[in-house]
DNA sequence: CGTGCGGTCCGT
DNA sequence: ACGGACCGCACG
């Protein structure tokens, strides 16, 4: 997997390393400070700094996955002696004495100030009879907790004057941070893991005094968010792993209909990767799914069906989003070609094809973005994007577009069980799933899509079944239906995974789904869904591939918690294993599960030419 | 509206 | 590995 390291000292220097997620960490450092080294020029000894991964300093002796380290995080490079496994640091331990004051940091921690001023805490006079209770600690005086504490060295004293960050509200010694300051910052300060806009940061003990620039009176000083901490260059907290990302056909969980304000969030659902970009698929497999944004002049649609336009052909460089008009013919290259490879005939990149049986096409989601309402407004969202469902390609050709260069133009049709979200019927449905816009700007349930407060007509009916008060907040849940609960019952190797499971509280079937992937069924090794899943004794899900690869490294341990995994057998055995309980179940949520894997039943599939030789070469 | 600042995946 | 392509988002 892949980390990003980030300096401490605010220069704008990223370095990106490549490690196994069941590295120890003073490997890690090592790989860090050579490929720092690279980067910057200036020595760097791993003795002199250490990593700092979600506020916590990563402790020689342990390994990333002990933190909770995923592909694709952010750790700071932080300047500083490293700190040792067990014990705490020398410096910590003289500092013991600091309990009389420690309340007090937990209280301005918050005490929310209207203004969202920064808050220095200053010795404490109110709320000190009503401590505010840590969730990560057990609010001792003495303990240490990077949480209400420092988040550096995790005292609670204020000897060195506690600031809290206005973005995080995380609290930060003074003198702990990277650039330590002496005085209390005036106005807005955003800690190191906030701060992408150097306008809004306090460097050294310099503070920008933005109180009579232009820049104070422009609309843009009210914005709350720190740069950054809009949509505009968000990247992905999380990614949809219950399908691979080559999967043709629908999400499971993810109905027509759901639509998402930001592209950055269909990506994450599944449904449409590309975070910009209208086609997902490349030169050598078909498209996936695609987005109607509107940015062509060509695009017809008609709902059920329309024609869409291939990608190419406008010049952008120099910054553009879209080039005013076409200036090159567009080839049949990269996603023009996977849509082409979508189309059950074979790719003819001179005059295009016509599906033989359109319904042999392989399945493409299609989004809908509310740009495409420019000039389809009958078929297209207001707000964001919408999932419409499944469409296969008819047919596709190459014509002169509308500035006089060449076009590929494809032509989808509707092939979908679920109803169009345009039509009565599909209204109907998208009331009765009680599926909403998802929106990170207001409140809404985590990333289901199910806003908060907004009960759809559905959760009347249930709302005899609910035995507690809010049945508004509630408004509807997913578990298993029966048969699948039998199933669960046969897995006994995971019986506690589906006891956690069946105790906590899912919105929706993807919330569900994602809980599952993201959680035990997670492969540590891989980051993916388990994979031919073995469940070791200690209630552990690991891929046999990647079990098999972490075993001949390290030996017989289970790769998550390292106890001994010798009585399942030898390696030998353990290599041939698979829990097909699991498998099951696991199919049974996931309609496409293991497809890549499980054995063929023994009749030739149909081949539409589409991998066919003819396909591809000439 | 132009454009700065982004992300991810692909193809080299 | 790295730069280019691309139907983004937000600011000024």
């Amino acid at each position: 997997m892949k980390i990003r390291i980030k300096p401490s000292t605010g220069e704008q220097l990223f370095v990106y390393v490549d490690v196994n997620r069941t590295e120890m960490v003073e490997n890690a450092r090592k790989a860090v400070a050579s490929a720092y080294e690279e980067a910057s020029g200036k020595s760097t000894s791993i003795d002199q700094f250490s990593l700092i991964y979600q506020g916590k300093q990563l402790a020689d002796g342990m390994r990333l996955f002990d933190y909770g380290v995923k592909h694709g995080d952010t750790f700071l490079l932080h300047l500083r002696a490293p700190i040792e496994m067990p014990a705490s640091t020398p410096d910590n331990s003289t500092l013991e004495a600091g309990d009389s004051s420690s309340g007090s940091v937990a209280s301005v921690s918050l005490s929310e100030s209207p203004s969202g001023e920064t808050v220095a805490n200053d010795g404490a006079e109110n709320e000190s009879e009503e401590p505010v209770k840590c969730d990560h600690c057990d609010n001792g005086p003495t303990s240490h907790c990077n949480y209400c504490g420092c988040y550096y060295c995790g005292m609670k004293d204020d000897e060195h004057h506690t600031l809290a960050c206005d973005e995080c509200g995380r609290f930060y010694h003074m003198r702990c941070l990277p650039e330590p300051l002496t005085t209390v910052p005036e106005g807005d300060w955003y800690c190191e893991f906030c701060k992408t806009d150097l306008s809004n940061a306090v460097i050294g003990e310099q503070k920008l005094d933005l109180t009579n620039s232009r820049k104070s009176k422009m609309p843009s000083a009210k914005q709350k968010k720190a740069w950054g901490g809009g949509m505009a260059c968000a990247g992905t907290t999380k990614t949809c792993t219950i399908v691979p990302k080559d999967h043709a056909g629908s999400i499971p969980g993810v109905h027509v209909g759901q639509s998402w304000k930001y592209r950055i969030h269909v990506s994450e659902s599944g449904i449409h990767r590309p975070p910009v970009g209208g086609i997902a698929g490349s030169s050598t497999k078909p498209a996936v799914s695609i987005v109607l944004a509107g940015g062509y002049p060509e695009d017809v649609d008609k709902g059920d069906e329309f024609v869409y336009t291939g990608s190419g052909g406008y010049d952008l460089s120099g910054n553009k989003r879209q080039a005013k008009v076409q200036t090159f013919d567009q080839e049949l290259t990269r996603q023009n070609r996977s849509l082409a490879m979508a189309c059950a005939a074979p790719v003819n990149d001179q005059k295009g094809a016509v599906a033989k049986d359109w319904r042999a096409s392989s399945p493409i989601r299609v989004c809908r973005s509310y740009k495409a309402a420019k000039m389809h407004p009958e078929y297209a969202p207001t707000e964001g994007v919408r999932y419409d469902g499944l469409y296969r390609i008819v047919k596709y050709w190459k014509e002169k577009g509308v500035s006089g260069f060449c076009v590929w133009r494809y032509l989808f049709r509707r092939d979908d069980p679920e109803p169009a979200p345009w039509t009565e019927e599909g209204k109907k449905h998208i009331e009765e799933l009680g599926l909403t816009l998802y929106n990170p700007d207001t409140t809404c349930d985590g990333r289901t899509g199910l806003a908060k407060g907004s009960p759809s007509k559905s959760s009347l009916k249930r709302k005899a079944d609910d035995d507690d008060d809010s049945a508004a907040s509630k408004a509807r849940r997913f578990q298993p239906g029966p048969e699948l609960q039998e199933l669960i019952r046969l897995d006994k190797e995971n019986s506690r995974l589906w006891a956690n499971m069946s105790e906590s509280e899912y919105a929706t079937e993807s919330g569900y789904l994602e809980a599952l992937a993201e959680g035990h069924l997670g492969c540590p090794i891989c980051q993916e869904l388990v994979q031919k899943p073995v469940t070791t004794p200690c209630g552990h899900n690991i891929c046999n591939p990647c079990l098999c690869k972490s075993m001949d490294q390290y030996g017989v341990i289970c790769p998550i918690c390292r106890s001994d995994i010798a009585s399942m057998g030898s390696i030998a055995d353990l290599k041939l294993q698979m829990n097909q309980n699991l498998v099951t179940i696991l199919k049974a949520l996931i309609p496409s599960y293991g497809k890549e894997w499980m054995t063929p039943p023994k009749i030739t599939e149909t081949q539409y030419g589409l991998r066919s030789g003819a396909a591809v070469k000439k």
